[in-house]
DNA sequence: TTGTAAGCGTTATCAT
DNA sequence: ATGATAACGCTTACAA
């Protein structure tokens, strides 16, 4: 039974119980790759550390070496089980190289306040998605190392899906099943990543020669509840679009939800394709065609880039290659049916 | 444009720069009430820690405070929305304080290694919610202040949710709709939690004179995905019963789902409910009648009591009322059909 | 009222 | 190969 007192054990504690000195102690558990210690020594540290079940302290350690071994994670939602997973992405790998990671969502508060938060606990960096990195002021991050997600810049490197497919493969997807009324529900944001998923949709609509009239652009929260105003408003309107487009799988789930309500057939009267490919995507009824995007892969993708800056490696801000995204054909679409929706 | 350099600003720059020692410095920063500092020096310090954009090393103040200000929270599964929940009510009330939190499930680890990064971090405390705490090793959070969640524990001071209410409003619920032929699905667990909610159900039941086959009575991981392999199971039976309670509203989705990809028809053939009333619960279709519990609050009360402890007072280990809990209801559950379920 | 100094648990650079 | 020793940035007696 180790450590029976209150104190916790210290490099002390273990030098004299092995009877060496404390730098020595240091040297051996320190992992110092320069350390050149003899071997007999070394086991008998690692000996006494271990019968006293001493852990590092990681602040000590920290604070010498000028790191935290913490990073945070900054998004606008972590209800949003998309971000969550961005999250968790980031924390698996982060958590292999000893970082702890500090997730915090911008619902009650504003990304420079938290960043503020993050610095006074000296995150050694920071992983910002979805919350206008560009927006931010300039100094709400000096000396930090940063990485954005779905967001160009040039101050940062960054990684990022490939949100402009994933809006064109929405459009495509609907075209080729012959719609032709087509409505968009999406966030009023300097987002990237919604503006490009937007921008993919809409050019794809033009290249098949397809207007949206206005009253089918509809702006509204990226939330299940922001999806269902916007889809109330949008059967509330004379002529009703045979299909919709929505910035993302809360959104496309919430007109779900308001279109079942109002006695709308999905996907007979109505296609709905969302973006994301939430794990509730497929537990609704009936099932959400979406566009898969990996989350957690982006997470992990952008905790790699993270720490191969932490690591004093440059990296550069140059964009790399997208993570790919696919379509996932399910229940919410189908081919627009006679006499029903828009006939121009 | 304060502190150009690449130095974080220290207190010593403060000092230097307003004329004083780094001690004065400190007593007028660190919030020491028994400060006493003239007032034209507190003003020069302070305006010079503005201009100079300084902020305090956490880290650096743990260390000497023998804190790190911050805390983990265990749980299970932070995919579950009522975990997440549970984790961002405690984040807020600590936040609030000045803490960070680093939260963490043991998916893809063990409650006790997970205890032993947090740990290692140094954090002063844990909130420790539906892993089986009175599983965990006893020196695995000795040195540690630690408040459990529905789970009671004559070690530490916890907070709790009426899990014994949950389970009875469920059955009574039904039970009052004239079900007679009553299935439970839930995980087979030594969460107090759960064992609980079950409890409280089978009690209702047996006050009720009902005894429940025990084929109806399924094992499962309380997820979607397990709650759909349960009501397949119960669907593939001969006998089905006429409803079931779900032991949260995880399992209880993925019920509804293969129920109604197996074209049986929710609420007329069977009811369901579920428990935690999480976001989904009202999105799904139809939606989920289900037993309302605060995540949010619950996580709150944790927060507060474990704050308690860490400004050192003392808390007892007696449970304090539970967290009222209330049924919500919805779209799936309506009185057995005649001509359906179980005839006896 | 203010400054000096010790020390929190480490790491890292030296002599030895 | 090992042990003093000086930081790291801060708090907190205690001395002036």
């Amino acid at each position: 039974m180790p450590n029976q007192s209150l104190r916790p054990v210290t490099t002390h504690d273990v030098a004299r119980k092995a009877g060496v000195s404390q730098a020595t102690v240091s040297q051996v558990l320190s992992g110092n790759p320069r350390a050149r210690v003899a071997r007999a020594t070394r086991e008998r540290v690692l000996e006494a550390a271990e019968a006293l079940g001493y852990r590092p302290n990681i602040l000590a350690r920290g604070l010498v070496r000028g790191r935290s071994y913490a990073i945070g994670v900054v998004v606008p939602d972590l209800t949003n089980p998309f971000y969550l997973d961005v999250v968790t992405g980031a924390q698996r790998v982060m958590a292999e190289a000893g970082y702890a990671v500090l997730p915090g969502d911008t619902r009650e508060t504003t990304p420079s306040r938290h960043l503020e938060a993050l610095r006074a606990r000296q995150v050694d960096g920071v992983i910002i998605d979805g919350v206008g990195a560009a927006a931010l002021p300039h100094d709400a991050i000096s000396e930090l190392k940063v990485v954005v997600v779905d967001e160009p810049s040039e101050r940062w490197p960054g990684v990022a899906s490939d949100a402009l497919a994933a809006g064109r493969l929405a459009a495509e997807h609907l075209l080729e099943m012959g719609h032709r009324g087509l409505a968009f529900i999406g966030p009023a944001t300097d987002v990237h990543g919604f503006r490009m998923r937007e921008r993919g949709f809409f050019r794809a609509l033009k290249d098949a020669g397809i207007a949206l009239p206005h009253e089918w652009l509809r702006r509204t929260p990226p939330t299940v509840s922001g999806g269902h105003k916007a889809m109330r408003a949008l059967l509330a309107l004379p002529r009703r679009p045979t299909a919709v487009f929505c910035a993302n799988d809360l959104i496309a789930m919430g007109a779900l939800k308001a279109a079942l309500t109002a006695n709308v057939a999905i996907p007979r009267e109505l296609s709905i394709v969302g973006c994301d490919d939430v794990e509730m995507a497929s537990v609704v009824t009936p099932e959400l065609t979406t566009v898969h995007i990996s989350a957690r892969e982006l997470g992990a993708r952008a905790a790699r880039l993270l720490l191969r800056q932490l690591e004093g490696q440059e990296v550069s801000a140059k964009p790399g290659k997208p993570l790919p995204v696919r379509l996932v054909r399910r229940g919410t679409t189908a081919p627009p049916t006679e006499g029903t929706g828009d006939r121009g």
